[in-house]
DNA sequence: TCAAATAGTTCTAACATCAAAATAATAGCA
DNA sequence: TGCTATTATTTTGATGTTAGAACTATTTGA
């Protein structure tokens, strides 16, 4: 690969995740759920609609740690998005899950979402688009090499 | 494209940044460089080696206040990573500059990021690392359309 | 039965960040 | 020239995010 378009991938892949973040923030902010940021959003997208995981799990998969999930998670029961359910067969744990209000957020990221890929991926065929997962699953096992811990 | 990939690519998308920030950290604590954050790293990329912008400009560039842009600047000189330079036609600017150190700890990160996309492309041709550009320009219009907000 | 382990929460401290006020320098014009 | 408005940066005060350690509640297993 020569120097330019290395330099011009590169540019465009670590300058896309915070686009993506800033449009995500200004389309929360324009809509009904202005009370809401966007790590909070990705919370709830973690939190999902029918697993209730649990508070531990959730937070391995945000990448970050219990203590600041329980902060994160006592915001989202006050403004209603997210609500706590006390498992019965070990009351150590505590499953998340959805309200409504929870769930209409749920849905609005998602659809936010497959409308990014669709035009990410647009005029694209089958082959196409498989070599774009393949540059993307590159990159992951470039990752994965340079740090081994396990994701989930 | 169907539900299945626009789901793949999707978690793709989304976890890749995070990843890359995660591995840079980890090689930041292994490294020589153990006093600086990977956030004070993207500064000195933004400040960069030879231009000398003006704080605004950088401060743009990295999409923060000027005044966020000051604290991290201010903690970089102290550590020996940036220096201020007076510009001597207009005393109000200031000129921002690496140091050696500074210049140490650009190459190194440079080169992280040439590597990454080296991984990124492996075993493509041109036509394949067209597709792929393709598709990161038409995910940036796509953003560019939600937030027209101008870069730089 | 009770000590160790496990899950979650609370508390503290360190940052990052922004908005607004303060400071410093320059430009433009009467 | 001498003000006044403008521009660039810094300082200040407030808010939000986060990790890590100490603490509580519960369960497990010797």
């Amino acid at each position: 690969m020569d120097y330019a378009t290395a330099k011009r991938i590169n540019q465009l892949l670590t300058t896309v995740y915070g686009d993506i973040v800033r449009v995500e923030e200004l389309a929360l902010r324009q809509s009904q759920f202005k009370d809401i940021s966007i790590k909070e959003v990705h919370a709830v997208d973690a939190i999902s609609m029918y697993e209730h995981k649990t508070t531990s799990q959730v937070a391995r998969e945000l990448r970050i740690t219990p203590g600041t999930l329980t902060t994160m998670v006592n915001h989202l029961v006050r403004k209603d998005y997210v609500q706590r359910i006390r498992s019965d067969d070990d009351r150590r744990f505590v499953r998340l899950g959805l309200t409504r209000r929870g769930r209409l957020i749920y849905r609005a990221h998602e659809s936010f979402h497959r409308k990014m890929v669709e035009s990410f991926a647009k005029d694209m065929d089958d082959e196409q688009l498989q070599i774009i997962e393949k540059a993307l699953l590159n990159l992951e096992a470039f990752l994965e090499f340079a740090d081994p811990t396990p994701k989930k």
